[in-house]
DNA sequence: CGATAACATGTTATCGATAACATAATTGGA
DNA sequence: TCCAATTATGTTATCGATAACATGTTATCG
């Protein structure tokens, strides 16, 4: 028998071919539930076995106008936060059927936010999952060319909006529930290091920060707060100009584990004692934050979660317009939790 | 005039028509460099324009046997090492005009792995990125099948073989830099933490351990070496095991930053001053790491630039396939660098 | 026993583009 | 001036599959 070329793929006119039948017939056979004797059946599918033939779904794709994968466009994947996200959707995703497009976003030109979503589409995605922390007005092309893109987008991590589905988690939520547990533990005097304010994520951090304190009472005010973003090199200068205009701090929350880290440090190095003198509470929960000395007290948000509820979302609206029903847009928060360490634990 | 449906695809017939002329003119139009008179050009050009046409990359990927895609396997992406250098391929294939199909593979199975390349292939990547570690014989399939898969494939973090491409950091001499640095600080007796051995890199950084002490006359047995599974947690439980097997340790090379982060707690802890009394080297150089208490000296590997050499090597592979010169076919490695900080510097 | 439904298979059109080939109109050089 | 090369455009085949339709064969039922 002469062996088929093994750099060309075998299509389904090779197997129909090779069995005797029509490229129709081969394809029923592929796709199950439909009209075949049982010993076609079985021809074909030893033919499809022995040339190792697998159907084409780019082919597919195109008459199907459906391609059972899904656009996804990160920003600053290099950090750990997007990529947790990631593996959420790559799971999901995986779950469902669908395979994952990928692309970096490296900047906010309008220019360039429109080339990757056209590079998306020129590819037939079936859906897009938009996962790019909202910063400045990085997203105000939203409202204009949303109708213009031929299918569905999630957002994730933006700020909530009416009829535009999005998933995110309560960052607002989680900040109360960082303040509240350090007036619990005694604080009355509650610093906050923010992120980058310009970020939507920062700002209602600093949001829950202020008006949590506000409702119990206590002063809020600019100086008892600063400004990172969100690396722990910021988190070191913004915690040094932190202590020179609130000097008798008593408590941080600190909007992310990695400046909390340096909180952590210099704290060590001026021989503040945590938590004794100053109680820390971080935000995100990294997997080493239980391990930092001492451990972290931090605001556990589950971004593995957030990146399958919005596959799931997603591909639910990639379904409903498929089968014309309406879609169902949603905007989901995702509460955060508390994680009590040693950073916190005041006797 | 009849605005187009917004929900349906623009497609080059549409374009055709609308400008009065053959689908294949609107085609040498939109690809440049053929005879199209400058009127014609400019009239379809404008229509092309109004009705905001994109030529479909599936269509003609299907014809052109060539789909600018690259398929990408992870492993453990939730994990900060694989997203940097996801990041580090994102980057560069978009500068060479690729986009990337992603899939996380979460077990070993040869049908799984078959399953994934399978899906690859179903749609039409021109090449492979195996970004996975190898573990035990999990690569055993590579033999076997690589012939098989149509495409070039590329490995990264593998095991150098002969005529099998891979770009890969040195792990031994990586180890091997970070225990010189250990003996020029006076380190005498220097234990190891691993990784998990079953893991090709942890065996070539316990092995960078045991080499680089045994050429400098000095012990390495076992009882000097614990193993963990890279988390802190693993890390925590191994240094106490060291602890007790080798009492009098006076430096140890720990093989990722997770695993070091857990040993200066526990230094800390028990009142083991670092670097006087245990000088402490990591591996990865993780950005947390320069702000550990005190800062860790660690051996940066660029796994960034090690995804960048990646898609550079599979994308010359493929342009040698298409235009049918032979594969240039290279295991490259890549040197990891020493960074060192308080840990380990002593007077 | 003949008509209708269920089963089995094949033929042609289609998805959205480019390749390969064909043809007509200019241009240019001997 | 005439023919070959260049320019400009159209027609048909193709990539690899499925949809839609057609047709023949075998059960089934009144």
């Amino acid at each position: 028998m002469i062996l088929p070329d093994r750099k060309k793929r075998v299509t389904i006119k090779d197997v129909a071919q090779a069995a005797g039948v029509s490229t129709q017939t081969v394809s029923r056979v592929m796709n199950k539930f439909s009209y075949v004797s049982g010993e076609t059946r079985e021809r074909v599918a030893a033919v499809v076995e022995q040339l190792g033939y697998r159907p084409s779904t780019l082919a597919r794709s195109l008459i199907q106008q459906r391609s059972y994968t899904l656009g996804v466009v990160t920003f600053g994947l290099k950090h750990i936060g997007p990529s947790r996200t990631l593996y959420g959707i790559a799971d999901r995703a995986d779950e469902l059927g669908y395979m994952l497009l990928m692309t970096e976003l490296n900047n906010f030109d309008l220019s360039r936010i429109e080339e990757v979503i056209d590079s998306l589409l020129a590819r037939h995605v079936d859906g897009i999952l938009w996962m790019v922390p909202e910063i400045g007005d990085n997203h105000a092309w939203i409202k204009e060319r949303m109708d213009n893109i031929r299918v569905p987008v999630l957002f994730l991590a933006m700020e909530p909006r009416d009829g535009i589905p999005s998933v995110t988690t309560d960052n607002f939520h989680g900040a109360a529930l960082a303040v509240k547990h350090l007036l619990d533990c005694g604080g009355k005097k509650i610093g906050h290091i923010s992120g980058p304010l310009g970020w939507w994520e920062a700002n209602e951090r600093k949001r829950g920060w202020r008006l949590t304190l506000q409702t119990a009472g206590f002063d809020a005010s600019e100086q008892r707060s600063a400004e990172g973003n969100w690396s722990s090199a910021s988190g070191e200068q913004a915690f040094i100009q932190l202590l020179e205009s609130f000097p008798d701090m008593d408590s941080v929350f600190v909007a992310n584990d990695q400046m909390a880290l340096s909180v952590l440090r210099e704290a060590a190095r001026r021989g503040i004692s945590i938590p004794q003198q100053l109680a820390v509470v971080g935000f995100d929960n990294i997997p080493e934050s239980a391990y930092f000395y001492p451990a972290l007290t931090t605001v556990a948000q589950d971004l593995q979660s957030l990146g399958e509820q919005g596959v799931h979302n997603l591909v639910e609206m990639i379904q409903a317009r498929q089968e014309n029903r309406p879609a169902i847009v949603q905007s989901r928060l995702i509460q955060p939790t508390l994680v009590v360490r040693e950073s916190s634990k005041r006797a």
